[in-house]
DNA sequence: AGTGCAGCGTACCGTACGGTACGGTTCCGA
DNA sequence: TCGGAACCGTACCGTACGGTACGCTGCACT
């Protein structure tokens, strides 16, 4: 079924990633902030990871990983512990790559507020349709259960949360400022990333195609929408009602 | 790991299937519709829908598959060819247990479009969070691929299509009424969908709990909130300006 | 130069799964 | 009453995967 996987298949996308063999003397780590992986390990969990995004969970064996990579079984199992391990590694090693840039308080004003809204939103939308991203929820998706679901918690923590609070902190400036009119924080961000994402990642995620939805347009018309539900100056509309339904939750 | 399957587990869920044996003599096939199944391979399709709810992927093998129905894994590869023929039949067996309710045109006016606005907003959240479509959602995106997604390709053919076409429908009805006001119905259900839903789905499928999210009051602010966006009527405010992303597409 | 250790490649083992085959049983129709 | 067909239960087979063990190479440090 799944076909042998002799060639480093897939290696044309990551950099030549440093053919040296890239040993290590006793305890040369580098802790690059939380997980700790040497160079050698990153550069196995890109293997791996070009592996996934390729031919999906079926194509990410120990066997595998370890032909991709060129290392043995053993260093996978004395490195990461378990498959399991490996995958979390996985995941953790991406969203590391992924987070950077936090871009502190910048210009004030709406269309300040706006343009920051807007970048955030186009980023969001490219990570979402990213393959590797694709592929790591894929993965953490189809190893959840109806109670527990690891994986699936390492990545909400370590791929959600991150844009959370950004957006949060971006949109309780705005308020603040009196660009912005909302109750619950959280409910509105809710609401913004509703009107960001839309059914767009589930769509990806079930194999759809999207048919030229630009992020930068899909992220301008959300903003504009958002704006126009929680802004508070005249050229957007004046915020007739509060929407954050915190208080009038019934679960 | 997974452990014994000796006891019918996931059995109180369903109701009791009707022990007796349920022998089929020759083409006595019960064409429900679509597709054409026997109640027998209903009540073994039944079984496997409560192991797949249960265990996840892992835990639907034919040999689990077979003992919980208490049919031989012949019979199996028989009535359906092959473990994806399997899989593919539960999506269909399930979407054909969901549909009914049609409900036809009914009484004319903003407050009744927004009643049905809001009921199928309810029926599509209760719907997304059950653990029949929790399960599945999660099977077919564990097993699409880059290209290759056949069993995401019917999930996206059986179970959104048809809500997009209900919603689709009523939105243009209310536009035909002037009671809304949107360019290109597919982006405005798309923005509805979004504003109903939000990232709660896919949440969900990474395993996390809805924290007290009532499907009530979310339909509610979700449809309020669309006519904010999209009303015509002046307690929702004129539609300032329109929002259908149609034409300024640049993909 | 010599020792040690990290790591590569491969061989190996047990298990579990998809798929097939076979005997026995029950029911339907003639 | 007698065939035949559908079907159950189980045994069986090949493969593939997770995980472990072993021998070898080559760098590092003394």
């Amino acid at each position: 079924m799944a076909r042998r996987i002799a060639t480093p298949a897939a290696g044309a996308t990551q950099p030549p990633v440093d053919e040296r063999p890239l040993r290590l003397a006793s305890t040369e780590i580098i802790a690059t902030g939380n997980e700790a992986y040497t160079p050698r390990q990153n550069a196995v969990l890109e293997s791996a990871l070009g592996l996934l995004v390729e031919g999906g969970e079926r194509a990410l064996t120990t066997a595998g990983v370890a032909r991709a990579a060129n290392c043995s079984k053993e260093s996978l199992y004395k490195w990461f512990g378990d498959r399991d391990g490996l995958l979390a590694a996985m995941i953790t090693f991406q969203s590391s790559k992924v987070k950077a840039e936090a871009a502190g308080p910048g210009a004030n004003g709406r269309a300040a507020l706006r343009s920051r809204l807007e970048g955030i939103a186009v980023s969001l939308l490219k990570v979402l349709a990213g393959d590797v991203s694709l592929a790591l929820n894929r993965l953490a998706i189809g190893q959840a259960r109806r109670g527990e679901a690891d994986l699936g918690l390492l990545l909400r923590e370590h791929g959600r949360k991150p844009i959370e609070t950004r957006l949060s902190a971006l949109l309780e400036s705005g308020r603040r400022e009196g660009l912005l009119d909302f109750a619950d924080t959280r409910e509105a961000y809710r609401t913004l990333y509703g009107l960001i994402v839309r059914d767009m990642h589930v769509r990806l995620l079930l194999g759809d195609s999207l048919d030229g939805e630009a992020p930068a347009a899909r992220a301008a018309q959300a903003i504009d929408e958002f704006f126009r539900l929680h802004g508070r100056e005249e050229d957007t509309g004046p915020a007739r009602e509060r929407t954050g339904a915190g208080n009038e939750r019934t679960g």
